[in-house]
DNA sequence: GTCTATTCTCAGATAGTTCCCAGATCCAAC
DNA sequence: GTTGGATCTGGGAACTATCTGAGAATAGAC
């Protein structure tokens, strides 16, 4: 089993100029795996416990986003939010919202470039999101516009959320669509099903890694009914997206 | 790289030159919610608190129109203006009121190009408004006269407020409208239902997002009963505005 | 004021998705 | 070749998201 540092570092190694973004939450345990997973895909992060933290934190860092829960000890979230906003702060923001009761507060959390998320989520999912959230906002300039992801002549379009292979559209459901990004992310590496299930699945996921090989078999019978298959097993290790080398 | 004005140009087909709105609100969690959305949709914005600090910043931010509260604390949103025109400003102004008597008192003081909405407003509704204020004031040379927005065979007239499918026309309710109007701006994309939310529905409406899937069955039977269908659901995402793929 | 269009909630029906299991199959080591 | 662990895949039960109709509440027109 990899750390969730080598796993990353090993992952990713797309970041150009390195983006700082803020995390705000004040359960640490959570505010380290997610700070840890942004680190290591090339993130400058920093940290904060809770509102008043936040916005000290925000006016010496100047970040590009910020990660933001809207339940802290102190202010809460959309008042963190609004803070910074008013003192002039353009930066976009990816709200956290627990599950519960906060449904009906989700107004006004998609405002300008923002979004939310509830937890748990997938730290797949979190890394997505906040790119797209740069990207919108505009911090990055480095990132294409063009929101979509290519290997061979399989093409994944995150702004509509299509999936091509030969041009042809496939039908995915979110967790194979999320499964499909993860491989293509890491094309030609290989990632085992723990990284697949740490990074794909919800971080509370406490099944067993089996469900990784029957969406593996789901997604198979779905993109590699072309020809050639992309998928590959590496026995014993875990999974590899790759082209056939040339005979 | 997009620079945000460039984002706003691909993302709703409008803004060419940046054009300067002053919004003038003493709530600042009002003020704040406009200004970031009006900035996301490219427009160059500052903000005031109070009818004083209004005519100081209009009178060296040259705004091309104002987001008017007329409820202040010290001058009332007309006096600003009053006062604003004597100076020989010709800026149109998009009063905002609350939901009493004002409103007809209003209505009468909206010569011109000026216009008026009452609280609470959709912020969808907002930026259409502004956008016709300034196309009516002349302040936008840039801006198409053509106020239509099409998607294969829809169209949807701003000015008019009509709606046609196959040159055939569509008799909607007002939300109905905007959220159409708010699919079409995003044709293409994915919209989660908390952005439709956020964007179509009053900033204070707290009930359940199922509202939407309630809305968007009412637009299918309006115009998708015509063929090909043009909404599609993304199972787990939203909805997105869509030619169905060639084949 | 009444009347009508519209907004919004709710709940049953339907369809799509997730997850687990168990038997089949594959592969490498012996 | 046999064996044992790993992987693949079909089946199916539980769950979840979405669609839609019915009706209550509300706003707007007259």
């Amino acid at each position: 089993m990899t750390t969730l540092k080598e796993r990353a570092v090993q992952q990713e190694s797309t970041e150009v100029t390195t983006h700082r973004i803020l995390v705000v939450d004040d359960e640490s345990s959570i505010s380290d795996l997610i700070s840890t997973s942004l680190r290591f895909v090339g993130f400058d992060v920093r940290t904060a416990a809770n509102g008043a933290q936040a916005l000290q934190v925000a006016e010496e860092f100047q970040p590009h986003a910020i990660v933001l829960d809207v339940m802290l000890p102190d202010l809460d979230g959309f008042e963190v939010c609004r803070q910074l906003r008013s003192e002039g702060h353009t930066v976009g923001v990816l709200f956290l919202t627990a599950k519960d009761g906060m449904e009906d507060k989700v107004a006004g959390l998609t405002i300008g470039g923002d979004d939310y998320m509830t937890k748990p989520f997938s730290l797949e999912e979190l890394v997505a999101r906040l790119r797209a959230l740069l990207r919108r906002t505009g911090a990055i300039e480095s990132l294409p516009d063009d929101e979509k992801i290519r290997f061979a002549d399989l093409e994944l379009d995150e702004a509509t959320h299509e999936v091509r292979r030969a041009g042809q559209l496939i039908d995915l459901s979110p967790t194979e669509f999320l499964l499909l990004r993860y491989l293509l992310i890491n094309a030609d590496r290989v990632v085992s099903k723990a990284q697949i299930l740490d990074h794909v699945w919800q971080y509370d996921f406490r099944g067993d890694a089996g469900i990784v090989e029957t969406y593996i078999s789901y997604l198979r019978k779905k993109i590699d009914i072309f020809d050639p298959p992309l998928i590959h097993t590496v026995r014993g290790v875990g999974y590899r997206l790759r082209m056939p080398p040339k005979l």
